[in-house]
RNA sequence: CGGGGUGUAGCUCAGCCUGGCUAGAGCGCGUGGUUUGGGACCACGAAGUCGCAGGUUCGAAUCCUGUCACCCCGACCA
């Protein structure tokens, strides 16, 4: 079974590959590093969408549109910034082409633009120069605007999903008139609206907490990450929250009159979220049959597949098949389902053999499939089977038709509940702590979280980089403090911090 | 940008070293038939200017030169 996937233990990185290919989420394009994304994986995303902006617009965000491309100046105002992105950026240097019999198209020489334009790698410097002429009062604050975009970021290296040349997300930038809004503003981003999607959603356990200095965002004061550990024990940086203190403010010079009629910088954070959520959802729960995906984020909920040997049994079983998904589409809506209806596709794949389409539905990663042929018929019943189980083994028999549309509704929810519960358990039990230095560079090799004590600077960190492939990912909130000694120097330490290998 | 590799049918590749006559296979695709409760089979069929441009030769997928693209490994990253 499932020759068309590479199996985890032999190769994970094509097992992922594999994934994305026979989900038919997304395929390489012509151009280097750029990724088409196919309806299943457009739909995941539109999923992902709906509901963090959902959770945005319920904590007062509005969404707003900003220019793909940036005036290179605009860029070189925060130094931090330009110094991090410098080197990936795409420019657009004309602003014509030039079409000649004989010599096809090329590039207008005589239509250089005065100045470059950046193709957004980030939109804090428009936004904030934009922010200049929206901000003169503390009556003008708080500015709470997001952008659903794609932005562009030069990479070498690129992955599906993970790390694209191009990829989608969504950007926050909000403008406060105390420090203490907008540093409330980055945690409530980071824990009630990233965490809680990444959990209740995506069904993903996440670690939240600050970077560290050297893991920082470019330009702010300090950057919150949610922080996830994929299968083969490697973390990905799932969702960022800055604060960025005044730094964008005094770089674009955007000052407002406080009520007490003093003048001050306006305070910032920024936060984002990208595709990268779909790799890794694909890396928290698939296996070695396709696609696992949470009931709350799959575009297609259930699939009910009429089985039969001739046109009769067919009609017969389809008829069925209808009659459930009409049921399961009209039960009432609820929360849990964002309010909409429960997506059942009826397959109809009939020149395919069954074992191919229960087969072709666990790839795509649907989490219930129902079976209804002949036999069930007689009895007025149907099979159900769960993605989260894969096979035979996971199937019930003889589910009367008449009670099938509540115990699925059912147990799309208890799947949601035992995919999270099990990613919880996994990513606890690769995640421990370690004392000494030997431990460490042992432990390291079996992948996971080590929570470690640190003396806190930026030499120990790129040293234990460099000798291990570790890095902070992460230094918990609710990491209890504790005295300790550095995991390398042995320097005093009053927390221990994530360390892993990373995405 | 350094090191390695690959461009031949929609996909994966063989053929190239040692030039030769209609350029092959598997998967996929189409038609017909037998099948059908965990990835069926048979028959027939459609499909390639062999990455591109030169050169050598009676003759080039094959040899030579140039060029472009992509992939893998490193330095950077949501």
């Amino acid at each position: 079974m499932a020759e068309k996937i590479t199996p985890r233990a032999e190769d994970y990185s094509k097992w992922y590959l594999d994934i994305v290919k026979e989900a038919q989420l997304a395929d390489h394009s012509d151009v280097r590093g750029c990724m088409v994304i196919k309806p299943n994986g457009f739909a995941l995303w539109e999923k992902m969408q709906r509901a963090l902006d959902g959770l945005f617009k319920a904590t007062g965000h509005v969404n707003a549109y900003f220019p793909l491309f940036i005036p290179m100046s605009y860029l070189a105002k925060e130094e931090e910034m330009a110094e991090g992105f410098a080197k990936e950026c795409a420019v657009v240097t004309h602003h014509r082409l030039k079409a000649e019999k004989g010599r096809g198209l090329y590039v207008d020489p005589e239509a250089k633009l005065e100045e470059p334009l950046v193709v957004r790698p980030t939109s804090e410097t428009i936004i904030w120069k934009t922010y200049k002429n929206w901000i003169q009062s503390y009556r003008d604050l708080p500015i709470l605007v997001n952008q659903w975009c794609n932005v562009v970021r030069w990479e070498m290296r690129t992955r599906l999903f993970l790390r694209t040349a191009e990829f989608l997300w969504q950007e926050g930038h909000t403008a406060h008139a105390t420090r203490e809004e907008a540093e409330r503003e980055a945690h409530m981003i980071l824990m009630d609206c990233y965490r809680r999607f990444a959990e209740e959603w995506m069904a993903m356990p996440v670690l939240t907490g600050p970077k560290s200095e050297g893991q920082k965002f470019p330009g702010a004061i300090y950057t919150l990450c949610i922080e996830a550990l994929m299968q083969d024990g490697k973390a990905l940086q799932a969702g960022t929250s800055h604060f960025l203190g005044q730094n964008f403010a005094k770089a674009f010079d955007v000052q407002f009159l406080n009520d007490k009629q003093q003048l001050e910088y306006a305070w910032a954070t920024s936060w984002g979220v990208s595709t990268r959520l779909i790799g890794g959802l694909i890396m928290t729960h698939s296996d070695d049959n396709g696609l696992v995906c949470p009931p709350r984020l799959a575009p297609t909920h259930v699939v009910i597949c009429p089985l039969g040997k001739n046109e009769e049994e067919r009609r017969a079983a389809q008829a069925a098949a209808e009659q459930l998904a009409a049921a399961l589409r009209s039960l009432p809506r609820d929360e849990f389902f964002g309010y909409e209806p429960i997506n059942v596709k009826v397959d109809t794949m009939y020149d395919k053999q069954p074992g191919y389409r229960f087969a072709e539905y666990e790839l795509r990663g649907v989490p219930v499939r129902v079976e209804i042929g002949p036999k069930d018929l007689e009895k007025q019943a149907c099979v159900i089977g769960r993605r989260d189980r894969p096979g035979k083994e996971g199937k019930q028999v003889g589910i009367p038709l008449s009670s099938a549309p509540a115990l699925i509704r059912d147990l799309l929810v208890e799947i949601q509940q035992s995919l999270f519960q099990r990613a919880r358990e996994y990513r606890d039990r690769m995640t421990r702590a370690v004392d000494t230095w030997e431990q460490f560079k042992q432990e390291i090799e079996h992948g996971g979280f080590l929570m470690a004590h640190w003396d806190g600077t930026r030499e120990t960190e790129d040293r234990i980089q460099e000798e291990t492939g570790a890095t902070i990912r992460c230094i918990p909130f609710d990491q209890p403090e504790e005295a300790g000694q550095c995991v390398l120097t042995g320097r005093p330490s009053t927390k221990r911090v994530a360390f892993a290998r990373a995405y």
